[in-house]
DNA sequence: CAATAAACTGACCAGATGGTCAGTCATTGA
DNA sequence: TCAATGACTGACCATCTGGTCAGTTTATTG
């Protein structure tokens, strides 16, 4: 987490002399971005207010100034650090392992991060369904090799007779979409189709029926 | 479609007294209704201007609120219309079809739907997703019944063996989210997935992906 | 205990934006 | 042809909001 990047630059002229970042600095660049995506996560980039960010961090707005050059940079400090969440879940996916274990460890691994990060992660979500506009060519670059890496290992296991065939990248997004409805679910979608407040028991049922009727059916039974 | 709600109603003192509406104001409003839906889906509520409304329709501003009191009656007015299409694919459920078929007919109506109309469908799965603050309660009230029917009608096929026992509502969820995300695959998820343009064939593919992975799997192989 | 740097903030500003309105032009029905 | 109503619009306004800044307070350090 490279915080040193989205801070007004001109505020610490020789970061080198101070390996220590102030304690007071610390945590409130902590705060204002916990609240920022809190907000940023329900409301998206326009309908958030630095104002409702301040308020909701406890500082004066001025003082989100005094740590970010701009609501932008706030914006961009939280997607760079989800990026890397990204292909946390997908680093199950390796060629050694069984398709079945790989992909349900994948599974599991998603709906666990939403779980411990539901704004991070409706945050980036959204973001993605809104075309990326804060995201960086190599932010994109990076995503698209990650998931282009796992397709070749489906592929490989397809190859094998390991895995029914099946389009790899079709594959990922139902499970992408699947999981990150469920993350998603404290929202109204949800209170639609009666899955009200999300129990843990809840997220067992859903990595259960993701397994069963996704991954059940691409895995051939010996 | 019943656009008299969501007009200044001021404007038509005698609504009975003249069967029928203006033609030039039906056109006008069926732009700006057009302009608006496209813009809303992409940028959310909040991230629209209605100066671009206007532009976007051809229009001056200030004739914008000729026909509509506000942005927001704008934007419940596209809502309204779009809460009868979130049945229309669910008809397909029907407790006398055979359950392969009617899920296989409700997913390809799903994202047939969603390919002729994809602004309007965006924007509903957006609104949807943000917790649905501009839906009523009456709306609400409304998509829960409409989904609890189909819940009971796969609970009666799983009861006769006709289907695997799955909970219904997941496998809803998994139905939904996976032809949704399809429908909003122009946009960068599917870039990082290299699922670029959907073409008529993509959308095939798409469809028996979803087919063989999930229905398949629930589906007992009399 | 200076003195230097970090942390903080009230007050302010420029531009944007939703919305209004008084008045003009066009259409239509008698 | 002539009201009367519908359609339209330039100009305007109140408010909001991202962002600035000059100056003050608090912490750190030699």
């Amino acid at each position: 987490m490279q915080l040193e990047d989205i801070m007004q630059s001109a505020d610490r002229p020789l970061a080198s002399q101070r390996s220590e970042v102030g304690k007071i600095r610390r945590k409130n660049e902590a705060e204002i971005l916990r609240a920022a995506t809190l907000l940023f996560s329900k409301n998206g980039f326009q309908g958030v207010r630095i104002a409702e960010v301040a308020e909701e961090a406890g500082l004066p707005k001025a003082n989100i100034y005094y740590y970010f050059t701009s609501k932008e940079a706030i914006y961009t400090g939280i997607l760079r650090k989800l990026i890397s969440g990204w292909d946390e879940a997908l680093e199950e996916i390796r060629a050694d392992r069984e398709p079945r274990e790989a992909l349900e460890a994948y599974v599991r691994a998603k709906l666990d991060y939403g779980r411990r990060n539901p704004e991070e992660s409706r945050l980036f979500a959204a973001e993605l369904q809104s075309g990326g506009p804060f995201l960086s060519d190599a932010d994109r670059e990076h995503m698209r090799e990650a998931t282009d890496k796992r397709v070749t290992i489906v592929e490989g296991w397809i190859a094998n007779g390991r895995m029914r065939p099946v389009n790899p990248r079709h594959l990922f997004i139902i499970l992408w979409s699947a999981t990150q409805f469920y993350i998603d679910s404290d929202k109204l979608a949800c209170d639609a189709l009666r899955v009200p407040e999300m129990t843990d028991d809840d997220y067992q049922d859903a990595a259960a029926t993701i397994l069963e009727t996704v991954i059940g059916s691409v895995i051939p039974t010996a």
